[in-house]
DNA sequence: CGGTCTCTTGAGCAGAGTCAATGAACGTGG
DNA sequence: CCACGTTCATTGACTCTGCTCAAGAGACCG
């Protein structure tokens, strides 16, 4: 029987292990790292903008975000995090942090000292190859933002979102088919997406009306996944989720 | 006096230094990396999505962009590089590249075998994490884009760019002062901003009615450097200029 | 039961897009 | 050295997607 310590070191061994092959000395040595388990409120800020942050969290459960600020105080999400996710591999090696990271939901997380993580990543090649290629897909996710927000229209872009969170969290292993539960308020929903709340809540309904979700409050269930991958223009191979097989 | 490999390779060196601390040893080893120059025209593609990239290319002169297509024909230009970026650091650790990489101007470049600077990425701890440095600086820089045309409007998103290139262009030490020459139709303008050609080109009117810039064909000088990141709501430490300073 | 968040919906507006025509600069080959 | 074709830049007229403002309806909480 495994206490909670060793459960949530499993899911951090999980995770690298998806993202490179490795071997029993890396899975000891990530199963080595000091950690230490944590839970917040909705909307506590784990990371804030300017801040020079010495360890890096990891999500157990619940759900996150990456948020920038500018001038006008309108808000821009610029990344959704998710149980499996890494909060700070964005920067393990930068000095302050260039953006904030609030609690989308109760969350539960660990916290390993960076200065332990950098030393794995300078000891064990393949656990380094693993930290590389997540903090290059995160990279990769930003660059299809940039696409979807500036070149795709609304419908295209909220259908754009629902398809990525889907995949990831069926990967993750915390969601099962069709079933999605985003538990994004439309606010927030256009702050990712660069809309307004309310064009998101009439896009919302326009997609529902033709039969690809179903909206039950804060929930939205994918009803047609083909049909709104269509209607997305969305192809899973930017999230690069075979890099662990064999080459 | 040195040959033009060397040179090339003081070039390496010199950006490498500019994101973490190197000792005498970790410039030996990034000198003996092997390397190839190379030339191509404009709009020659670098790297194609889906394809399978074996080198690293490091841009010595001209200007390259990172692009991804959507399913109607629309183009998103995700990032501009400068002579002193790695074109493929985004990649150097992924199987498949997720977007195509073409040269904005006739460009200078070499290739380094992936194998190779995997291999100083292993042996090297300084040089890993000014590699690590220069991908979580791409990473943060996509990150304002979303932030830029996700919440920004086209005047403001317009001077944005112009401040970030002449900022980045005076570090990589190709530019001095407001002279920004950024070599870039009026059309790449609007796929890099997620605008259309047309209104790229009022804006550019208006903002040079105002003062702020002069336009003279394809260059842009500008002329008002506070006013035009007053207008942008331009600030440059998402840029993470100082990474090489001691602790 | 009142207060606070969200979600909805309507009406009107405006920033940016579309379409289209003209003009300026450049490169090339005869 | 000039004619021609091509690529960009420019401008106007019109359209439309998505925003703003505002009010009302649900849902949830202490």
């Amino acid at each position: 029987m495994m206490g909670d310590q060793e459960v949530h070191q499993e899911l951090l061994v999980a995770k690298l292990a998806s993202r490179a092959l490795l071997d029993d000395d890396d899975r000891a040595a990530i199963r080595a790292l000091p950690c230490q388990g944590k839970t917040v409120d909705p909307a506590t800020y784990l990371v804030r903008e300017g801040s020079e942050p010495q360890r890096c969290q990891f999500i157990l459960s619940g759900y996150a975000y990456r948020q920038k600020l500018t001038r006008e105080g309108s808000r821009q999400i610029v990344a959704l995090m998710i149980p499996g996710d890494f909060v700070d591999l964005q920067q393990m090696f930068l000095r302050r942090s260039d953006h904030n990271v609030q609690a989308l939901t109760r969350l539960h997380y660990i916290e390993i000292p960076i200065v332990a993580l950098r030393k794995l990543a300078t000891t064990r090649p393949n656990a380094s190859r693993a930290l590389w290629v997540d903090a290059l897909v995160d990279a990769s996710i930003f660059r299809e933002w940039i696409v979807s927000i500036g070149r795709r229209d609304a419908r295209e872009r909220v259908s754009h979102l629902l398809c990525e969170f889907a995949v990831r969290a069926r990967t993750a292993g915390i969601a099962f088919d069709g079933d999605c539960a985003l538990p994004m308020t439309q606010e927030q929903l256009g702050d990712a997406l660069g809309l307004t709340p309310v064009h998101v809540n009439r896009v919302l309904k326009a997609l529902a009306a033709d039969g690809f979700i179903e909206r039950n409050r804060r929930q939205i269930t994918i009803l047609d996944w083909n049909g709104l991958r269509n209607v997305a223009d969305f192809n899973d191979r930017y999230l690069h989720l075979d890099q662990a097989s064999p080459e």
